[in-house]
Order: C-alpha cells, then structure tokens, then sequence
DNA sequence: TTTCTACATTATAATAGTTCTAAACTGTTG
DNA sequence: CAACAGTTTAGAACTATTATAATGTAGAAA
C-alpha cells in the first residue's frame, strides 16, 4: 500500500475501475524494476505469493485481458500450449529457448530492422515480431 | 488410388508404416501444387470432405505430430487457441490478417535475411521466424 | 500362405487452459 | 446514502489436445 496512486490512476485513465484486485495485479506486474514474461499460471503462483487474499482465476483472466487490451501488457506468439505476456511493452523481440521453454527479450539495438518488400492490399502492418529460437549447443 | 506409391515411400522410408489412414492423409496433405496452411479441424473437413471413410480424430492428431517431426510439416507460431501447421516447409515468414483470422505465406526472397546482433552463450539459433501482422487499413 | 508381433487405429476418457455464467459485491455518481 | 453499472467469484462449461486400452493390421518370418 505505499504508492498505489499511479496503479489507480493508470487504471482510471483507462477506463477500469481501480478495484483492490487490480492494484494488487498491478502492484505485482509493474512494482518492479525489471520487464518479464509470464503465463497466467506463473502470475497466479507471484500473487499468491504476494498477498493472503485470494484473487479468482477469473478476475486474474479478465485483468490480463483488459490491461492487454489497454496496451499494458503484450501477449507474445509462441508455439506453445499457453499464453505468454510480457510486461515489455515496447518494440522488441524474443530468444525462445526451447530447451528451457524459456523467454528471452532482445533489445531492439541488436535486431537489424526486418525489410518486408511485399505487402498485402487492402491491409496494413500492424507489428513485426521476430522470435528465435534455440537449443543447447553441443558441438 | 492413382499415385499412391511416392506417399508409400515417404512414409516408409522415414520410418512410418504406410497405412491406409496415413496414405489418406498424405493425399489430402500433398496432392495439390499449392501449400497451404490449416488447423487440425480445417484438416479433419478436409478429409471427411475427400473420403467416406472415417478417420478418428486422434489419427489425424497422431499423424499430424508425426509428419512435423519428420519434417514434412512445419508447425506455425500463432497467438491463437489453436496450432497452424503449413505443408511448405521451406524457410519463409508469414503475414497474418488478424481481421481475416488468415496466414499467408511470404516469400523468402520478399524478407531481407534477419541480424541478430546477440547471442546466447551455449545456444545455437535454430530458427528465425517472423510474423507480421496485418489488418485492414482504414485510412 | 499362415502366423506372429510390433506398431496403428479407434472410441472414449482424461486433462489443461481458457471462457462463460449467474449471483453476490463494490466503486462511483448523483 | 441510494442506486446502478461495473466487478469479482466459484464453479460449470467449453475447446483443443493427449492418454488409454482394446482391437485391428502391415510386414516379416516360417
């Protein structure tokens, strides 16, 4: 409860009522310095963690979705039996490590930006995401 | 039942036995000049369209994963609640209308090849995929 | 060809992730 | 503070996918 101000102005701003529920979220997706990814499982599990009062898997399912909506959040395409979100918002892409089924951010620096000489009439381009992935090297 | 032998072959010599399901499956896959990209329900219409035999849907799962890890499938990334697969399984990135809910192929010689100035110690890049977004442009 | 065996197919059950529902609850506005 | 619209909740429902266990079949050996 020490800074929670910015959480419901955030919240507010953006047309979600600023309900307990929704600062906790939010306190444990942006109260910290670093970006990550996460599963709605994995958040599950932080929330738990962080708090004594239970927060239904629905209302997590339903925040996520707002926030993602809202642009606070961003679901990255992996192939992969679950969702995965990133706390990263900005223009970047991803390391899959399909050894470790982990995610990792590339800063946009050290991506060459991708050149598409084709285009499709009719629609516009709304994102461009790179993800590569790798495996342990034994060579 | 005209050139069913090349299917036998493929499935023989990658170790698949080549039964009357896979041999079905194949022709639905392979038999047509284009490729294409489909859901493992688009998949299932598409047989039941070309047959009158049934073929249990956990067949058509079973086969779908085996044709992927021998290499004759390739599985598409999509933040979807479903898994794309495309029959072209030469390297090339993709579009996706997200109005249209549809994955068009893009030509390989239509992307400048990908710089990742970064790497991760102990892994080997075994892919680098890209997926554009596109929806219809409005303005 | 017949027999044998390992692999395949099948229907169905089970599972996992996600969405829906309807009742109870709570911010917010007046 | 009253009233309403939005929110939370537990649990049911749903969808895609995987597991199971019985039955069937391709291919090799006799």
């Amino acid at each position: 409860m020490l800074d929670n101000s910015q959480y419901i102005e955030k919240l507010r701003s953006s047309g979600l009522r600023p309900t307990k529920q929704r600062i906790k979220i939010c306190e444990v997706l942006f109260n910290t310095q670093k970006t990550f990814h996460f599963t709605i499982n994995e958040l599950v599990k932080r929330i738990s963690k962080s708090t004594n009062d239970k927060i239904s898997l629905a209302t997590v399912y339903n925040t996520v979705h707002a926030f993602k909506n809202k642009g606070y959040l961003k679901e990255i395409p992996i192939n992969s039996d679950q969702s995965y979100f990133d706390t990263n918002t900005s223009h970047h892409h991803h390391f899959y490590d399909e050894t470790q089924k982990d995610l990792i951010d590339i800063d946009d620096a050290d991506v060459e930006p991708v050149k598409i000489n084709t285009r499709i009439p009719g629609k516009k381009i709304k994102s461009v995401e790179v993800l590569v992935k790798v495996e342990d090297d034994k060579s």
